[in-house]
DNA sequence: GGCTATAAATAACA
DNA sequence: TGTTATTTATAGCC
């Protein structure tokens, strides 16, 4: 009676996989281009769906870079980098190196408001071309200000960069005498010439204020459908 | 016989959603967490699977931010930016902090003598009030380029920085502990205020490919646990 | 924040 | 790449 229907069991389907690294290269591969497709259209999904705004950057292990944003990758890329000033940097308290750095954050929201300044001054001057032409609160002594600040404060990033350099070298030279392991690839990355393609509107009014956490490792999730990819 | 089960027919399971913006606000509010949980996951499993390096910024419709990377989100992104690999770095300490170092130095030369021109500039306009009203060179659009490549220099530099003293704390923990370990910090989350405004349309996505040579380090995956997330 | 029943994603194959 | 059997992700509720 349903002799007629033994026509495919052709495979066992899907099987439940333990979430660890895949040895079998090909087979990585394959994840990885089905994934990536799917993590991209759940972006995309949660973009349709709730307004969000998302930015995804994936470095494939091999050589290629596969980027999804909605509305505009650069904006949300850049709104992030904006927000989380990233030149603050969590410190050891317990060494001189420690103090350093927290010194230097300290320094830097000083700095990075005067920078602030500095460009908004920058607009006003670019934005009134042959009109605004008497004297304006810019043209103050403190003028200058903003721009020596920077140098300053440049001039102070260097210095602690120097020392950090230094601190690290002393570091390496520890390791190298002592124990050695942790061998990792080492490959040169030469550079590269991006190639940008982008299409994109925007459908939001936005003001936001960011806040992370994520620093090493962490596991995210993925996305939607197909957009770019490939690579060049 | 079957009486003493008709208990839990309690929801009639999930249903089909067409995949558009979601109107009820509480609804999608729900539906937002609860995929942008999902899609963490898929990008952390993927990681994890395949060795990629994934970043991911996402802006609730609120003023919310929430990111995901691995290894290092502030890495990712600059590279992705950059299109040059940073995460060599891990390969051969020396070569390649020497590298960069050198390659900034490099740079340096160049965004110094910007910071002289954009002095000169605002000599020229502190000693020019109400005259030279019109058009002048700096009124190109290239004149914020001083002060861009300048904080774009800024900003490499603290990249660089971040890297030196991620190194250093990584070779701290080696020394430390023979073990390898996934700790190192950085990110902070300042605020600001940044207010965007964008308008437009529906659903339009970005996508970008770039490639650059050489691969990545491979991290240690422990396993990944979920992170945070939050809000300001 | 949990629970199910169902829609989707996807591992193993071809 | 495309197909299918299963594993996962989740929409609708509490």
């Amino acid at each position: 009676m349903n002799n007629m229907m033994m026509k495919k069991k052709t495979t066992q389907g899907r099987k439940k996989i333990e979430i660890k690294k895949i040895d079998n290269i090909s087979n990585r591969q394959v994840t990885f281009s089905k994934r990536r497709v799917g993590l991209f259209k759940k972006a995309s999904e949660l973009c349709i769906l709730t307004g969000a705004q998302v930015a995804i950057i994936v470095h494939s292990l091999g050589k290629r870079v596969f980027a999804f944003g909605h509305p505009n990758i650069d904006d949300i890329i850049s709104r992030y980098t904006t927000g989380s000033s990233s030149s603050s940097f969590v410190a050891d308290q317990n060494t001189q190196l420690g103090a350093e750095i927290q010194e230097h954050n300290k320094h830097y929201a000083k700095v990075l408001k005067e920078l602030e300044i500095e460009k908004k001054r920058k607009e006003i001057i670019e934005g009134s071309k042959g009109v605004n032409c008497g004297s304006f609160w810019w043209d103050e002594p403190i003028d200058n200000m903003g721009l020596e600040e920077l140098e300053q404060y440049k001039a102070s990033l260097e210095e602690l960069m120097k020392k950090v350099i230094m601190r690290a070298d002393d570091m390496m030279l520890l390791k190298n005498s002592s124990s050695n392991n942790l061998g990792f690839n080492n490959n040169i990355g030469a550079d590269i010439n991006p190639s940008v393609a982008n299409v994109g509107c925007d459908d939001m009014f936005f003001t936001s204020t960011a806040e992370y956490y994520g620093n090493n490792s962490m596991v995210p999730y993925n996305g939607f459908e197909d957009f770019g990819n490939q690579q060049v």
